[in-house]
RNA sequence: GCCCCCGUAGCCCAACCGGCAGAGGCAGACGACUUAAAAUCGUCACAGUGAGGGUUCAAAUCCCUCCGGGGGCACCA
């Protein structure tokens, strides 16, 4: 609090203030009421309106909430709200994204029990939300920590066991050496740890994956749907998260070998120039093929393959690092050439990208090319790329006759990437690039050598965590390895309390610890077996929960079809665009795992998204730390209503805001101007509106018109910049126009009332009630716009000559053409401006505009 | 390196299917009220749309090139 710079007159100004618009009392007023009155439940099954569902992503319970949350809450809510306003039975859920490590790291920190501190900080966020006037229907809340939700985790696990999506392997995987657990592809970014930024490290180990590539085209093309609903940013960054090529497989014999190896590769087109072959030192097939070739060999190859496992994922991807590898002593046979191609392992090449193996043509990649300079190896050219092909076999460009000597690839290092004519390749020659691969891949057919093929970035979602906060997997491992599924009537298998567990991190699960949680019999013959000790991945939490709401009690199944039915799909999802892949993703993928399995009857979960913008001060994330402003600072000097209205003022809900540009202490200005408005209404509720004043109301109306365009393609700084410009004409009608007896007058102030609900619940609840009214306003219906009040008395005609403004004229709105040309021409301007130059035409888009053409 | 989005008053932002560049706000100037100030009410000013070219009767809007900002992908065959 600032101390008062003249002591006396800003108290004064303080009680005057009190009296006229205090915030701080019209919150605790209506908080009371709102508990009460529960407007906002969805449990009435008597209820007739249509449905919409409106989802915010929900919190994960570290701490208070903070100005993101603040935006993204204030969005989510103002859909929900506006929905209610159009006579929709809204459902608005919140529950909480309860388990994960900050709640084990604070238990490791400070002794604190993860279950404590997560309901402890749930408690204190549900507090923020509804002193934020979030419109959440508080009967259906989840926490994924809860027996009661994660029991359907397990459920949902074992479904995914059955149908062969959930399984082992034994793979390279990703391992954040500080949590000391595994992570999926997702939660690596730029090598480093999504959540730690520690520098990830590669570590062979079993693990449980869902089988998320079975989908990868479905998921690819079912953004398609998508189009237009989601942000575009989100849709090509999960395009290029799945990242599917097309192109062939290939089948090498390999001498010595019965087995042939198979690659993967884009360009089967120049499969004539392959001229030697590369494998993944990190695969099996490496190790076969060495297996099979001399000692020396098999040195060198494991003195190189040490190498490789000691570097870093972000060593592994500069791109711009030098080529290694060695040579595996082994030779494959090119199927179309016959030729002996020799056989390298180098780490350029993924074990777990296509087959971990590829055809070098290093004349046409520049990959190839570098290893090929490095080692000696030979480099051919099969397409001429001097040469512009089109059709089948048309040369139709040869004269663009560049020196082959200034683009070989062999001394200028370039690869020859682009189009082109082919060269060297048998029946190919003088084929087009396309032409090429699809004459190649028949050719590959017909031989039995091989077939198109597609190949995909995306890789199975790792779900298996070594941590203690989170959902145990439901599967008990016999005394011989085998695998046995908890059966359903068991679960849910409840975690262990911590007291007396070890939770610091040590590369194993904590629950492999609880002797007497981990030691089981085996279901089947009675025998000592033991419970599998990781936990699931929380994503496997949230890729789904939008479907626990519809009945988040129901402890006889996960969900119900028929509110399914009712509910489902997500009309409108908003959250922040960090999830762009990771959390949509996934339940993207589920939601379609589910369908196949006949519990839902749609494909996409979440109809429309929004990705609100972050708000930032002093170009960095809003925190308190940074010494910058927090949300319950602003909360608490502005209102609730303020910020809300901020935040949403502020421009498109997906830019970012800056906190130095947006001012709260307006939005406050204008929230009592507003209210004002509904003290000087002195005529009473039921006022025959059609007497009121006609301009004004044409105001009204048009605002009716537009606002529900505006609101629902999500422009809510314009409907707040509508609401600005009809509480500024009502305060002139009542200032200095009809006054605020005028029927006119209580219509534009209930109007703005109702619309003003949707961004400052309290301020409007508070307005209604003045206007005479019970509560609740967030339950008013919209009115409907009275087409006759939308037509104009008269529109301005901007008549140009040649495109130039010469005359403006007011006409009826209903002016027909030809009669506004006749006005048009006639005018002393416009006769002016014309001269003695002809009239070449004369264009009318009536009423609006007369454009004079002169020759 | 490749791909996508965005550049409009001093600032944040509007502008429908191409049709008068301005809805709203911040900051500013002036006026009314006031002994004065705050609050309130009112009035006003400010850009030709990042630059250049093209299409069109007409371009902020469509096309091309460049500049600036933001984001995504990048040893994935």
């Amino acid at each position: 609090m600032k101390p008062a710079q003249r002591g006396i007159s800003v108290a004064d100004q303080k009680v005057k203030d009190a009296q006229e618009f205090d915030f701080a009392k019209i919150q605790e007023k209506w908080q009371t009421i709102w508990e009460e009155l529960e407007p906002f439940s969805t449990s009435n099954p008597e209820d007739k309106r249509p449905h919409k569902y409106v989802l915010d992503m929900f919190p994960y319970p570290s701490g208070d909430l903070h100005m993101g949350h603040a935006e993204a809450y204030a969005f989510g809510d103002i859909v929900a709200r506006y929905w209610r306003l159009q006579g929709f039975n809204v459902l608005h859920p919140i529950g909480w994204d309860s388990f994960g490590l900050p709640a084990e790291n604070a238990a490791i920190e400070r002794g604190v029990d993860p279950r404590k501190w997560t309901y402890d900080n749930i408690a204190q966020q549900k507090r923020s939300m509804k002193l934020y006037a979030t419109s959440f229907d508080w009967d259906r809340v989840l926490h994924t920590s809860d027996p009661e939700y994660y029991k359907w985790n397990q459920w949902l696990f074992l479904k995914m066991y059955e149908r062969g999506l959930a399984y082992r392997k034994d793979s390279w995987v990703n391992w954040c050496p500080k949590d000391q657990t595994v992570l999926a592809n997702e939660q690596v970014e730029d090598g480093l740890c999504e959540r730690c930024g520690t520098v990830a490290i590669k570590k062979k180990l079993t693990q449980w994956y869902f089988k998320i590539t079975d989908y990868a085209d479905r998921l690819l093309d079912d953004l398609n749907q998508l189009e237009g609903s989601w942000p575009a940013k989100v849709l090509t960054m999960q395009r290029n998260w799945i990242g599917r090529s097309n192109g062939a497989d290939v089948y090498f014999r390999v001498e010595g070998q019965s087995e042939p190896i198979t690659v993967f590769t884009t360009r089967p087109d120049t499969l004539f120039g392959a001229t030697f072959m590369v494998v993944a030192p990190d695969s099996d097939l490496a190790a076969e093929l060495v297996a099979g070739a001399d000692s020396q060999t098999q040195e060198a190859f494991a003195r190189y393959l040490t190498e490789v496992q000691k570097k870093t994922e972000i060593e592994r991807q500069d791109a711009g690092r030098e080529k290694t590898g060695v040579f595996l002593g082994r030779y494959a046979i090119n199927p179309v050439n016959g030729e002996k191609v020799p056989i390298w392992s180098a780490d350029y090449v993924l074990a777990d990208y296509g087959h971990g193996a590829i055809m070098a043509v290093p004349a046409h990649d520049q990959r190839d090319l570098d290893f090929a300079r490095k080692f000696g190896l030979p480099i051919r050219v099969v397409v001429d790329t001097t040469a512009t092909v089109t059709g089948a076999i048309t040369v139709v460009d040869e004269s663009a006759s560049v020196d082959f000597e200034s683009i070989n690839p062999e001394t200028t290092g370039i690869a020859l990437v682009g189009e082109g004519r082919m060269l060297n390749s048998g029946p190919l020659d003088g084929l087009s690039k396309q032409n090429a691969i699809s004459k190649m891949i028949e050719i590959l057919e017909k031989g039995g050598n091989g077939k198109a093929a597609r190949a995909y970035r995306l890789r199975d979602w790792l779900i298996s965590r070594q941590r203690y906060w989170g959902t145990p997997i439901p599967i008990i491992h016999g005394s011989n390895g085998e695998l046995i599924p908890v059966p359903e009537d068991q679960l849910p298998i409840v975690l262990p309390e911590s007291e007396g567990l070890d939770l610091t991190p040590r590369g194993t699960s904590p629950l492999g610890g609880a002797e007497a949680w981990v030691n089981v019999t085996n279901p089947i013959d009675g025998s000592p077996a033991k419970r599998d000790p990781d936990t699931m991945d929380t994503f496997v939490d949230s890729s789904w929960y939008f479907l626990r709401y519809l009945d988040p009690n129901d402890d006889t199944k996960a969900f119900d079809p028929a509110e399914v039915e009712k509910w489902a799909p997500v009309d409108q999802y908003v959250g922040g665009v960090e999830h762009a892949i990771l959390h949509l993703l996934y339940a993207r993928f589920i939601t379609k795992a589910l369908f196949d399995m006949g519990y839902l009857t749609f494909t996409e979960p979440f109809s429309a998204l929004l990705n609100q913008g972050m708000v930032l001060s002093g170009g960095s994330k809003m925190s308190k730390r940074k010494g910058g402003v927090s949300f319950s600072d602003e909360v608490r000097t502005h209102g609730v209503d303020a910020i809300r209205l901020t935040l949403a003022f502020a421009g498109p809900p997906e830019d970012a805001i800056n906190w130095e540009d947006v001012s709260p202490a307006a939005s406050l200005k204008f929230l009592a101007r507003a209210w004002r408005l509904s003290d000087d209404v002195t005529s009473k509720p039921g006022a025959l509106w059609k007497d009121g004043d006609t301009s004004l109301r044409r105001h009204t109306h048009r605002f009716l018109a537009d606002v529900p365009g505006l609101a629902e393609s999500l422009k809510f700084n314009v409907v707040i910049a509508r609401i600005m410009d009809l509480v500024n004409v009502t305060r002139k009608a009542i200032d200095t126009g009809p006054g605020g007896a005028d029927p006119a007058v209580r219509e534009a102030v209930e109007v703005v009332t109702m619309a003003l609900s949707m961004f400052a619940p309290y301020t409007a609840e508070d307005m209604w009630q003045k206007l005479g009214y019970e509560p609740t306003v967030a339950l008013a219906s919209w009115r409907k716009a009275d087409p006759t009040l939308l037509i104009e008395e008269s529109v301005v005609c901007v008549v140009q000559v040649d495109g130039k403004l010469r005359e403006r004229i007011e006409v009826s709105p209903l002016a027909g053409a030809d009669a506004l040309e006749k006005t048009a021409l006639e005018l002393p301007g416009v006769i002016r401006a014309v001269g003695d130059r002809k009239i070449a035409r004369v264009i009318v888009k009536a009423p609006r505009l007369v454009n004079v053409v002169t020759e």
